[in-house]
DNA sequence: CAGTGGTCTAGACCACCGG
DNA sequence: CGGTGGTCTAGACCACTGT
């Protein structure tokens, strides 16, 4: 029996490796069965309750399919899922080694428009403050954040300036955690902004759209496009 | 104190959600320290087991930072991460209620290019096989699959025809538990391909690529480029 | 309805690291 | 050094669901 350390017994993260690297060589077959917790927990000498746990992170990692009364299934095509870290932008910037730029460039409250009042679930006649800004590593345009607040969730976002800091930094502060949704797209530059960035109009941009939530009510929706030959990458 | 059911104690689920809004509403500040383990423990009546779970929890979410001795600190900033799935385009697109449709376009053995070998690690003359396919959703092209499989390292793929069924399938039938690393961008649809996916020259695409590793050697990249208005959602 | 996973508990030992 | 989190154990009860 393979184990970790000097003759000690597994702990559970030493126990998913062994049984991921079981499921890899096919030991149990795509689609099989595993045998129960019981049974696995007493061919590797430890107690029920360390093996669940292992069984349990191969299952949220999405080898494993766990239903009682019915076992531990193989997986045939394992359910993957990249983890992407959304880093704030100045943390961002910072890492490559460049310094931080903050720029506002507009800033006004109006009425909401009707896609953005459809995608909020905003009433008629809704008040947004609309923001663009841009954040800079050195002097390279990296991304061009335009925001929407909404005014009704968010009334003191209509004290802010947003000259100094972005108006994402204020509602990290201010509305701390909430509910979201987020996409990915590529679009096209559009004339209005692409000098922006430094790019043509229609020059393919990487943008990612978020609304936040915060207590079921739409706070905030933003569109962050950025530079040209953007990535977002992650290891799984 | 909140309790989930009818009088019951609570699990380790509700207590995390009981923990996470208190976090929400401020009650320790931000950058703040949590009461110890044994503290809430007592506090929500509760073993020190469970409210450990409800803590791990917490700080797997990015909620909270915990160190042996220092305690348990809540993050200023909770470290963001959004899951993505990332389906079997077959799936995908049998989820819309359309046909899937595959073609392969082409496929031929050969030396990898240059870029290639660099991001596979691939010695100089590696042969790798070049494959061209497209997916559909019903007639309207989905999503352009263009992917090299290092013959070295799964010389098998050879001897596969890929006329029925795309690469990515066999691969996962084939080689089903390995280490990925993965990028989305955007790019300009290239004159050689924008047509497959009925687009024009340089129009915007969203496009994911993979590089995938299996016992330390890399076995295949892929580019994934997706039709017109492409979106890549989740919530979390 | 019986076998499986899901969870809780009380106690224990240990690794780590800040003061 | 001592307090904190990290983990394991043995036992228990429960929820779910396939047969």
């Amino acid at each position: 029996m393979t184990r970790t350390g000097r003759g000690g017994k597994m702990g559970w993260r030493a126990l998913r490796s062994e049984l991921q690297a079981r499921l890899a060589s096919g030991h149990w077959g795509a689609g099989g069965r595993l045998p129960s917790e019981t049974e696995l927990a007493a061919e590797f000498g430890v107690s029920r309750a360390t093996m669940n746990r292992a069984l349990g992170a191969l299952a949220e990692d999405g080898l494993i399919d766990r239903r009682r009364r019915a076992g531990s299934r193989v997986l045939p095509a394992p359910r993957r899922a990249a983890r992407f870290a959304i880093p704030v932008v100045r943390d961002e910037i910072a890492a490559t080694g460049a310094a931080y730029g903050y720029a506002l460039i507009a800033r006004e409250a109006g009425p909401a428009p009707d896609w953005l009042r459809a995608r909020m679930g905003l009433g008629a006649g809704a008040q947004v403050l609309h923001i663009l800004c841009l954040h800079s590593a050195g002097s390279v345009p990296f991304q061009l954040e335009e925001r929407w607040i909404s005014l009704e969730a968010l009334p003191e976002a209509a004290g802010e300036a947003f000259r100094d800091r972005g108006p994402t930094e204020w509602l990290i502060a201010t509305v701390p955690y909430s509910e979201v949704e987020m996409s990915f797209l590529a679009e096209g530059a559009d004339r209005a902004w692409a000098g922006l960035l430094g790019m043509e109009a229609g020059e393919p941009v990487f943008t990612a759209e978020r609304t936040t939530w915060w207590q079921g009510r739409a706070i905030t929706h933003v569109r962050l496009r950025y530079r040209r030959g953007y990535r977002m990458t992650t290891r799984y």
